[in-house]
DNA sequence: TTCATACAGACGTCTAGACGACTTATGTGA
DNA sequence: TCACATAAGTCGTCTAGACGTCTGTATGAA
């Protein structure tokens, strides 16, 4: 690998950042690692600061992320996620030939106000359960959802142990939801959910609220505010078919003179 | 001022961060000018590096910006944790009594490739015509549009001045554009698109992929690639009445015991 | 075999100094 | 008075070195 020839005019390490994008996307796979900074900084004939400086741009860019004490991991490219009717995560990534794990990470009593009595029709004060889970593969997290619950659901959803929770609502009480409306936001995490989805509080989460209905009996049941990483998810809406790898900065367009 | 008591376990930029930010929200307002670096690291007694990793993190949050030559200033607290508008797309902006501004950045003619050609059914190499344009209101930009048309579109589309594309359309070719798909993504915008947007390179932006087909034919003339900014905007799936004022940290749930 | 320890290697942080690039204010000359 | 050159101040980048913290592995003792 030739060591970097250096142009004026832009910095040394953003040169450096795009030899290693372009080298990881070319030759390199999710989860491999890359060389040690001291390696890289030889190669590129910098310091190893400037070199952090360079891989600081592609963690920035959720490329890669760094591990403290193994080294620096070439991230998943990311995973589509569909909106539509169907709520199912865990068997929606299962049909796709991934496994996906959910932990129970919080279940709450709480009383409904503003948004949550908003969205689950009911009136301020009347008391709703409360679940955080935690969705992801073979331990990377994707998702961090809170699940407000109300009615059959949240009845069965007492004695919801983690995993599949459609599954379990099913099983339980027979009951499926169906999503019935979804509004889409994204934002920088707050510290706590980025802890928990392993992720930097730099990088913006895709923060999805949505309303579900119960397909027996038509009434809301459940209102879920779902945080997905914004570097592994993309959402598609209407026709998850069609949706592809692309990624990466987007095709520039040279303005007319 | 003190300088700071430094706590082991928690590095100093850290610490530093915190104070600094604290010191912002109780003493400085949108607009005005942190100390320089020099003085703000004689202040604390450390490094100049150290003192600038600290506003990095602050950088991050949003809440400074770092001018070149000048300084670091305090950034706008209703910008970053504004309140997002519910609008699906710009034309939404008027129906609720707004006037949104189209501004034509570039036109180009360029050769389809990859994604571009995939999502508007064609050959590679097939050429296309791309615009790009910038909407906003009343000179506040809030979305950035690269738009890849082809066919009896991509025709009208070489006399757009600006202004409603929409309209123009449907007067120059009388031809009307519907979304047929729609992929959804965040990430934290290219510097060049932030200065575009006004916005800081750490606040994410919400982008969007979606496919127009021509109303008239069927045939799919346009693939748009639009990315609004995150601050000022939520996408609303199905239903958008519902979509609502509530903003800000979501509700905390404490872990049970 | 099992466990605890030591070690090497990786990233994390901090310091120190130098110089470049950009902005603004100042002062000088026409 | 105006235009321009200059200087000072600010952030931006790069280098160099040191040491801390964390992880995985190898080693050795029980």
């Amino acid at each position: 690998m030739p060591q970097l020839v250096r142009q004026s005019g832009t910095a040394v390490w953003a040169q450096i950042a795009i030899a290693l994008r372009a080298e990881i996307e070319r030759g390199l796979d999710e989860g491999d690692w890359l060389p040690a900074e001291p390696e890289l900084a030889a190669r590129f004939g910098v310091n190893r600061h400037t070199l952090r400086r360079a891989v600081d741009e592609l963690i920035a860019e959720g490329l890669v992320e760094r591990v403290h004490g193994r080294g620096t991991r070439v991230l998943s490219r990311g995973l589509i996620y569909g909106i539509g009717r169907d709520t199912k995560f865990t068997e929606r990534l299962a049909a796709s030939g991934r496994t996906a794990q959910v932990t129970l990470l919080a279940r709450d009593e709480i009383v409904a106000a503003g948004g949550v009595a908003r969205r689950l029709r009911m009136a301020e004060g009347t008391p709703v359960l409360c679940l955080k889970t935690l969705r992801g593969e073979s331990d990377l997290p994707y998702a961090l959802t809170l699940h407000f619950m109300t009615g059959a659901a949240a009845e069965a959803a007492r004695s919801y142990p983690g995993g599949s929770l459609t599954r379990h609502l099913r099983a339980v009480a027979g009951i499926t939801l169906d999503r019935v409306e979804s509004l889409i936001s994204t934002r920088l995490p707050l510290p706590a959910d980025a802890l928990a989805l392993r992720m930097p509080r730099t990088q913006p989460v895709l923060r999805i609220k949505g309303v579900n209905a119960c397909r027996e009996c038509g009434v809301v049941q459940e209102y879920v505010i779902t945080q997905f990483r914004g570097d592994r998810i993309q959402l598609s809406v209407e026709d998850p078919e069609w949706a592809t790898e692309d990624q990466g900065p987007y095709m520039e367009v040279r303005p007319q003179p």
